[in-house]
DNA sequence: GTTCTAGAAC
DNA sequence: GTTCTAGAAC
């Protein structure tokens, strides 16, 4: 009944970088099948594709993705600045077609999915598919990277830093409003209060 | 990333 | 009793 002395290995996944065994599971794949979808696509050029995101968590919710394999913001360096100026004017573009909404573009600091993706969000946050503590922080936290700091990270640094440890804590912090910061038991109850934030909706 | 659901919280 | 969250998924 012994079993070499009850070691246990505690989590160990933290960003992959020796994880050989599961490199990647089956569904973090799914963007790269995104990409593909004309059902989701909304338009494409020869560096970029964009689409909507399957699970929207606001009421406009895009994801533009480089054609180019980028696993990651650990995978990028200062030659990706042109790339990612690129991918933040066609995420600017799209937002301004709608003015009445206010948008923020940006990445997540620990993505669960593969292939680099720039969210391009509107900050109503008026949809179904938001539930979870960990949707909503990762939108409003710092877990949510402005385009605009990742590329100064990689103009001043030639690099992008994410502290796992710390990311990991954002996603569990309190429930805040994200407009005027006031605190929320559950997500129910923030998700009815800040649609008196959110624009009226155009039929 | 989502779905499912046990059990915590109310 | 119902609502809500959080962890497993072979």
């Amino acid at each position: 009944m012994s079993n070499s002395g009850g070691l246990k290995r505690k989590a160990d996944n933290h960003d992959g970088k020796h994880d050989k065994k599961r490199p990647v599971p089956p569904w973090a794949l799914g963007l790269k099948s995104s990409m593909e979808d004309p059902a989701l696509r909304v338009e494409d050029d020869d560096k970029v594709v964009i689409i909507k995101d399957k699970y929207p968590k606001a009421r406009q919710h895009y994801l533009i993705l480089p054609k180019e394999d980028i696993c990651n913001l650990k995978s990028l360096n200062a030659e990706h600045i042109p790339l990612l100026k690129h991918m933040q004017k066609k995420g600017q573009e799209l937002a301004d077609k709608s003015p009445q909404c206010q948008f923020r573009l940006g990445y997540h600091g620990i993505p669960s999915m593969s292939q680099v993706h720039l969210h391009v969000i509107s900050q109503d946050f008026d949809s179904p598919c938001l539930k979870t503590k960990k949707h909503w922080n990762s939108f409003t936290s710092e877990y949510f990277i402005d385009s605009s700091d990742v590329i100064k990270q990689l103009e001043e640094k030639g690099s992008v830093k994410v502290d796992t440890g710390k990311f990991e804590g954002y996603l569990k912090q309190a429930l805040k409003c994200h407009v005027c910061k006031k605190d929320f038991k559950t997500m129910p109850a923030l998700k009815s209060h800040i649609l008196q934030h959110a624009p009226k909706k155009t039929s």
